[in-house]
DNA sequence: CATTTCAGTCAACAAGTGTTCACTGATTGT
DNA sequence: ACAATCAGTGAACACTTGTTGACTGAAATG
């Protein structure tokens, strides 16, 4: 790439660090000014220009960043699923670890999936629908719960996607260390998918009892 | 009460409905502006000063109300597990009528559970924590799953609020008519709760099996 | 080498912001 | 009846905001 474009995508990529290190400190997406993330970046307001047409497109770009790093710390779940143990640990650690070095951007995932302006709400909806298609594509294809249809696989799909999204803000947040180990993150998630799975093993149709 | 004190009441309320109501257009509470909903609730923006001494505190009212609505919900949902059929189906229908009865007021908690500032934000999860550790109170007495100790009790009742908390913002948005009975938010919601208990029941502790 | 391109600068604008202070006038308690 | 209270007003402040247009100068193009 020219010298020129490689530095533009470069002040490109600190108007994106810029805002997602604003919110660092609670802020949300849509309270932040054009002219605050561009002096965070380092330019003049009036350079905001040269790379988004106002805030909504760089939240669009912010959505499309973490979507990357999403899929490709899935691609390596998948892959780890053909080697032993624990199916569910092992793709929790992996995710887990892809959350630590990626903070900024699952803080913006986590806090703008529905906080979010319409466009950037609309987008990580998108990023999530494909995310619990692709979950439910995977276990149609195990096939591990022949009972279910593909109706049911969906739902499952949508509440395991649910829970890993609606987790995303403890995971980021101080991990608050010295707590019974039980309550890690990691254990407290681990487990909860559990139940989910073997809710899903064992459901055998309405009607198979009281609640 | 006095005319007068009444009269104030009337005024601060009309403050908390219009900063709820601004949110309806995907606002977020934090990208609101103090003239802005004064001027909403029809005063001039130094009469704000007389109810809240910043927009933080407006948060914190509007916190304080979704939670009074929503313990009193959870009252009624009590209330019903003494009658017969599905708890979990009555449950959930109750719930969601309150939901669609204060609009509003569950758009702002879900809206805010994340994306709110640091005390908005810290209230909230209170509210949820004290929720929780309600259901798991509940779960304990019951003593429908004497298999789970206090421990794991906790975790599945922390999964529950998870998931009705993110599930939310589907009950919220325009329902979206129209489309498969077996995703109706309703029979959605009550399925993955579904699946959530049969988990519970059905755990035998670590090493049951492979995930 | 001459010319074009364009990332970033600078100055200026109209508009909106939070907060101050002194005020008005109906409702209060005495 | 009188004085005090206090919810809401109005003007003014210093400041930040988004967007404009004309600019500079190094890199890219020919």
């Amino acid at each position: 790439m020219s010298p020129r474009a490689e530095q533009k995508q470069q002040t490109r990529q600190a108007l994106m660090d810029a805002a997602r290190n604003l919110m660092d400190s609670g802020r949300g997406f849509g309270s932040l000014s054009l002219r605050e993330v561009s002096r965070t970046a380092g330019i003049v307001p009036t350079g905001f220009y040269r790379h988004f047409q106002d805030m909504d497109e760089l939240g669009l770009a912010l959505v499309a960043e973490v979507d990357a790093t999403f899929r490709s710390t899935l691609r390596e779940v998948r892959r780890s699923q053909f080697e032993m143990g624990s199916i569910i640990e092992a793709s929790t650690r992996i995710f887990l670890d892809a959350v630590s070095d990626n903070r900024s951007q699952f803080l913006f995932l986590a806090r703008e999936q529905y906080g979010g302006s319409q466009p950037v709400r609309q987008a990580i909806g998108r990023l999530r629908q494909q995310i619990t298609d692709d979950l439910a594509a995977d276990l149609k294809l195990m096939n591990r719960t022949p009972h279910l249809d593909d109706a049911a696989l969906d739902v499952v799909s949508d509440l395991v996607v649910k829970t890993v999204f609606a987790t995303l803000p403890e995971l980021i947040d101080p991990p608050a260390e010295g707590l019974p180990v039980h309550l890690t993150p990691e254990a407290k998630m681990t487990q909860q998918l559990r139940f989910i799975f073997i809710g899903a093993k064992h459901w055998r149709g309405l009607g198979q009892g009281r609640d």
